[in-house]
DNA sequence: CCGAATTTGTTACATCGGTAACAATTGAAT
DNA sequence: ATTCAATTGTTACCGATGTAACAAATTCGG
């Protein structure tokens, strides 16, 4: 192998760079034909339908969007009336975001197709890929945030 | 756990994203701040130092990018005088595209560089992290080609 | 051969996304 | 209390990106 070239298939950035662009394309498919939905919109309906009321600010730390994207994606499901807005108690800044029944309802839609579509990737594999994948997955978040905390 | 909630954590093509995000925004630094490239334009220098003389189309299959955003890198390397344009012999749609010395030079900078991001990344993980996240990547990667020759 | 279909690469258009600026509010310092 | 800094969320602006239309060239079917 030679030192001076750089195997990109080989490059972690690059392989995971493709697969999530594959991955994400594949699997936009099924909130984008049924509902419309962008990515965002999908990932802030997940995150609500998993944790229930939170605030844009929470939404946007936990699933790693930026806050621009946070506060569009709020207007377009707001607009849809799929989530509504409360105020927060003692601090005016701030607003609770909960899905509506309707939104509820896209969300338990969309969550069997998102499993399904998890499973058809990972039947193709052996159990030991599987573990290897989720394993090493974890492991490279790991990774991240230790990398992160020493700068 | 709950068969009616999705946990996003656990979730694979949001796990990839995240993981793809982060570890590309860090990555991009490098070339950016020392030669301001955008993803796209090192993506094209990286596969042109690996592989030498190649067409547009070949480096978009090669490299997973749109034919668009392969013909406004080329554009932008080409005015930096980093790559250079031939003619196909005998098909005179075709342009052989080659990194020219400054081209060269540049990839030899980004290379080493590259190759450390990387070991920075890796080594903050134990052996046997390294290997399940290596090859579970590959395997991931089959399942993708396999599911899509389904289709 | 000849016209239709395909391939290669570029460009116009619309959309998306991040940076930065911003208003409103809250917290901190003194 | 009062001023300055920090936080929350929105918006204007600009650059990036994909879709579709396109021109030029080639290939294919008959």
């Amino acid at each position: 192998m030679n030192d001076d070239l750089l195997s990109l298939e080989e490059f972690l950035p690059y392989r995971l760079n493709r697969l999530a662009d594959a991955v994400s394309r594949d699997f936009s498919r099924l909130y984008r034909d049924r509902f419309g939905l962008t990515r965002p919109e999908w990932r802030l309906l997940a995150t609500l339908g998993q944790y229930g009321t939170m605030t844009a600010t929470a939404i946007g730390q936990h699933s790693a969007m930026h806050k621009t994207k946070v506060s569009r994606a709020v207007t377009a499901l707001e607009e849809r009336r799929w989530l509504r807005r409360a105020p927060h108690a003692t601090d005016r800044r701030v607003e609770h975001l909960t899905l509506t029944k309707a939104g509820e309802d896209a969300y338990r839609e969309l969550v069997p197709l998102a499993r399904e579509f998890e499973t058809r990737i990972l039947e193709q594999m052996r159990p030991a890929e599987k573990g290897a994948i989720i394993s090493g997955l974890a492991a490279l978040e790991r990774a991240m945030l230790q990398q992160r905390d020493q700068d």
